[in-house]
DNA sequence: TGGGCTTTGTGAACGTGTGCACGAATGCCT
DNA sequence: AGGCATTCGTGCACACGTTCACAAAGCCCA
């Protein structure tokens, strides 16, 4: 008995382009272009034309024949289906080097998710301030919740403590959660999970080098072109 | 015997799971478990048994059926097809607040990438220590990379910098790249690129967020089942 | 006004990834 | 030794994602 869907699921692949259509829109938005056509698009985006008007056409008809794309509207149209007309707070879990940094970067806020909340099981981390925003013991992560209505979760503890941190959370009452920690994390069904691990990242680019030098005694030839402009 | 010289190509979606597969076996190994079957490899990774069985045939068929595999067969045979028999040497470019975080992590000299060297094209940060490691300047990156033979950077600079860093890190002679900024770096198509961008992921999640609310008025009914176990 | 040029939007073909279902292989027990 | 329970390896069908190719739709200019 699902209920019908009121909007046009768009697929996972073109969801997590949108984001990188939507910083270059705004790049050239800021530079004065007004318009631009998917090839355009494409090229800045490191991908092809059709696939840009592909995940365009699922946010709905937005451009013009013979012309391209409106930046501003094109601009708004994503921020509007990603969910960007308003700010996402979001408390992360976890004072160390990484959570230090998180919350030193600034970018966080800039982009529409300000961190309203930093907390870790370590007393003697809390009440250092990172980032403007003091360290609270993470006791108090379900009041942090509460009072500033946040949805979003950053885990950016060691591995050990990430499930705890996952379990308090989503007691709390955050329904999505970026995890930075190395490890699979156990949530209820209907908690959206996003997992970024430098690990695994580093050890995908080593199975590359590995193959490199193994395979290629000849090397590839002439591949010095560019996939896209600066 | 030896067989095909040719190595057989592993599927992408195979590559990124097998460093998962590999924690998870290191983990149980350290734990003294010795042999394992798809499906209890399956629950810890949180993915389909069908899918570890056919993810691990990529490697050869390292399973004894009616019994499992042998974990520390399995962890030998995964790190050798990902090229971890060795240390991989890696060089940051950028200073700043994440290249701080990243070379105090430790966590990457531990599963074999140490960080031997961090360079930053800011005179003020030159010479300060992170991680056991002295900063030095971004002009020193190809004596760095030739000397300790690195074949992989991790650019942490801030958006406006990437392209330089990704231009340097070429010119030096690495071949794999990390970007943590976010931009699309534009670099040969020989060298392998892998793009780690938070804005891009909080924006994701950004729109499941707006999805829930948007079209969730009657809340999903019980979802309180654990993907998997801790 | 009409022809030509440009660029979108999308059907269709192709490629990649997932998961079921089942034969084949192996160990264990009687 | 033979039968049974278990688990791997994989063929097959389906779902998802990518790319091509082209008609439709718009602008510009003579």
């Amino acid at each position: 008995m699902a209920p019908e869907r009121t909007r046009r699921r768009i697929p996972d692949a073109t969801v997590s382009r949108l984001p990188v259509y939507l910083r270059i829109l705004s790049e050239q938005a800021d530079g004065g272009v007004e318009s631009i056509a998917s090839e355009g698009l494409a090229e800045l985006a490191g991908v092809n034309a059709a696939k840009v008007r592909k995940d365009l056409s699922y946010l709905g008809s937005y451009g013009t024949r013979g012309v391209g794309y409106e930046v501003a509207y094109l601009v708004y149209q994503i921020r509007r289906e990603l969910g960007l007309t308003h700010d996402w707070p979001v408390v992360i879990v976890g004072a160390g080097n990484l959570g230090q940094a998180l919350a030193g970067h600034g970018g966080f806020g800039e982009r529409g998710f300000p961190v309203v909340g930093i907390v870790d099981i370590d007393d003697a981390k809390v009440g250092s301030v990172l980032g403007g925003t003091r360290v609270r013991h993470i006791d108090e992560l379900p009041q942090i919740v509460q009072t500033r209505r946040v949805n979003i979760g950053v885990i950016a503890t060691p591995g050990s403590a990430a499930q705890d941190a996952a379990d308090r959370l989503v007691k709390a009452g955050v329904t999505s959660i970026l995890n930075f920690a190395p490890v699979v994390l156990s949530v209820p069904r209907s908690i959206e999970v996003r997992k970024v691990d430098l690990a695994v990242e580093l050890q995908i680019l080593s199975y590359h080098e590995q193959r490199r030098s193994a395979g290629a005694i000849h090397a590839v030839p002439g591949s010095t072109s560019r996939s896209a402009s600066a």
